[in-house]
DNA sequence: CGGGGAAGTTAGACATGCCTAACTTGTAGC
DNA sequence: GCTACAAGTTAGGCATGTCTAACTTCCCCG
C-alpha cells in the first residue's frame, strides 16, 4: 500500500502482465515476459522473484504469473500515464498514432504525478487513448469496453471502437484504409480461420482485409454505438 | 562526433560543467560536481576519468575539469532541452517558475529528439526560457546575454532580463516582489558587499532586497532593452 | 507410460553507478 | 621550507539489471 518509488523495470513488468490480459486471457509465463520485455527468461525468473517479494506478483513455480491487489494498482497507475501521455502526443504534438508507444513507453517512467495530472487537465480528462483504449483513472477505475474482434465479427454494420496499438505496420495500413476509432463500417463477408473478412468502410470501396489487420479492431454494434 | 547515445549521468556531468562557467567563471573541481550532483568525490573521480576516455571532458589530475569541443556540443543539447521542457511547463501547464526545475531535470533524458523539437515548435520556437536564460539553438548556438547583476548595480533605471534558477525559494521570493523577467525597476541606493540595494519595481514601494537574491537578478539599462 | 524437447530455474559473470575507508597530493600559513 | 589540512584519488565493495551456460521440471506424443 506504501507509495514507495518502484524502478522502471518493476513498473514495466507489472504493467505488461496487466496488459496481457486486458482483451485477452494470455496467460502471462516467464517466455511471455521475455519476448514481450526483450530480455531473457533467466532475467525475467529473476525479476519475477524479486517482484514477488516485493508484494506486486504472485508465481507458482513452473506456473502462472499473476499480479498481486497492490501489483495492480501500480499497473493501472502506468497503463494511465501511458495513454495520457499518448493522448498529448497525437493531440497536441501532432504525432501520428502509429509513432507514439515508444516515445510513451519512456515517458511513462520520467512523468510526475503531477505532471501527468496536468497533462490530463490539459487534454480535458479523456476516457480514451486515440487507439480507443480507456484511460483509468486516478483511483484505477477502468471503464468497461465491450467489442467484438473484427476477425470474428457477423455480417452487419459496426462502429470501430478500438484499434489494437501492438503493431505500429497494422496501425498505419489500417488507418490508410480508413479503419479509426469511430469509423463506421459494413462486413460484407466474415473473416474464417486464416482469412480475413470482407469489409466496407463508409464512404470507401469493398475491400479485403487480411486477418492480422482485422484481429487488431474492435467493433460495436452500429445500433449500440 | 558520432550520436551514440550518453547515460543520463554522462549528460548530467557535462550539462554541469557547461552550467558553471555559463554566468561565472567558477572553476569546476571534483569537489564542485560532488556538491552539484549530490555524489560523493570519488564517485565524480570515476565518473570523470570515464567521460576524459569517452573524449567528452578534458581533466589534469588535482586540477580542472574542462568540456572538450564535444563534449561542449553534448552539454548545449542538454541545456536546450532543459529549457524547452522549463518553458512548456510555466507556458502551457502552469507550473510556477520556481517548480518547474526538478521536472525537467529528468525530463531532459527522457525526451526523443523529435519530441524536444515538437515541444519547441508548440512554443513557437522561444528564445529565452520563463527565468530569461537564453534557449540554445539545435545547432547549439546560444545567444550572448549582456546583463549587470543587481547586487553590483548602480543608479539608475533597469530592465530585469533574467532571474537566477538556482534556489527555487529566492525565485518565489522574487517573484512576490514583482522582480520578474521584463519587469522595470530604479536602483535607489547600490548594494555593496554584503548589503543588498534599495529599489522600487515600477508600481510599487521601494524596499531593500537581500543580497542573497539580488545577486540572482541580472538587469540591462533602460535604454537598452 | 516413458523419453525427449520446450520451458523454467540456478549459477556465475559483467557493466554501471554508487558508496566508505584509506591513501596521496597540493598548498597556505607559520 | 615545512607541516597540517583540504582536496583528490585509489581500492574494494554493494545494488540493480543484464547475460550465457548448465541443470531441472513439465508434459505431450509415440
Amino acid at each position: 500500500m506504501d507509495e514507495a518509488e518502484l524502478s522502471a523495470t518493476a513498473q514495466d513488468y507489472v504493467k505488461v502482465v496487466w496488459s496481457a490480459t486486458e482483451w485477452t486471457d494470455t496467460p502471462v509465463t516467464t517466455k511471455f515476459l521475455s519476448q514481450r520485455l526483450n530480455v531473457s527468461a533467466p532475467t525475467v525468473s529473476e525479476n519475477v522473484r524479486k517482484l514477488v517479494t516485493a508484494g506486486l506478483l504472485e508465481h507458482e513455480p513452473y506456473g502462472a504469473i499473476t499480479l498481486t491487489r497492490e501489483g495492480e494498482r501500480r499497473a493501472l497507475q502506468m497503463v494511465r500515464r501511458h495513454r495520457i501521455i499518448e493522448t498529448f502526443l497525437v493531440t497536441q504534438l501532432r504525432y501520428g498514432w502509429d509513432e507514439v508507444h515508444d516515445e510513451a513507453e519512456v515517458l511513462e517512467h520520467a512523468c510526475s504525478a503531477r505532471l501527468i495530472d496536468a497533462l490530463d487537465g490539459l487534454l480535458g480528462h479523456p476516457r480514451r487513448d486515440p487507439h480507443g483504449d480507456p484511460i483509468p483513472s486516478p483511483a484505477g477505475e477502468v471503464d468497461a469496453v465491450e467489442g467484438v474482434n473484427l476477425a470474428a465479427a457477423a455480417v452487419g454494420r459496426w462502429v470501430v471502437t478500438r484499434v489494437s496499438d501492438a503493431d505500429p505496420e497494422v496501425l498505419r495500413e489500417l488507418a490508410a484504409l480508413g479503419v479509426v476509432v469511430d469509423a463506421r463500417l459494413t462486413v460484407l463477408r466474415p473473416g474464417e480461420d486464416g482469412s480475413g473478412p470482407r469489409i466496407e468502410v463508409d464512404g470507401g470501396a469493398p475491400l479485403d482485409l487480411p486477418a492480422p489487420a482485422a484481429s487488431a479492431v474492435w467493433l460495436l454494434p452500429e445500433a449500440r454505438a
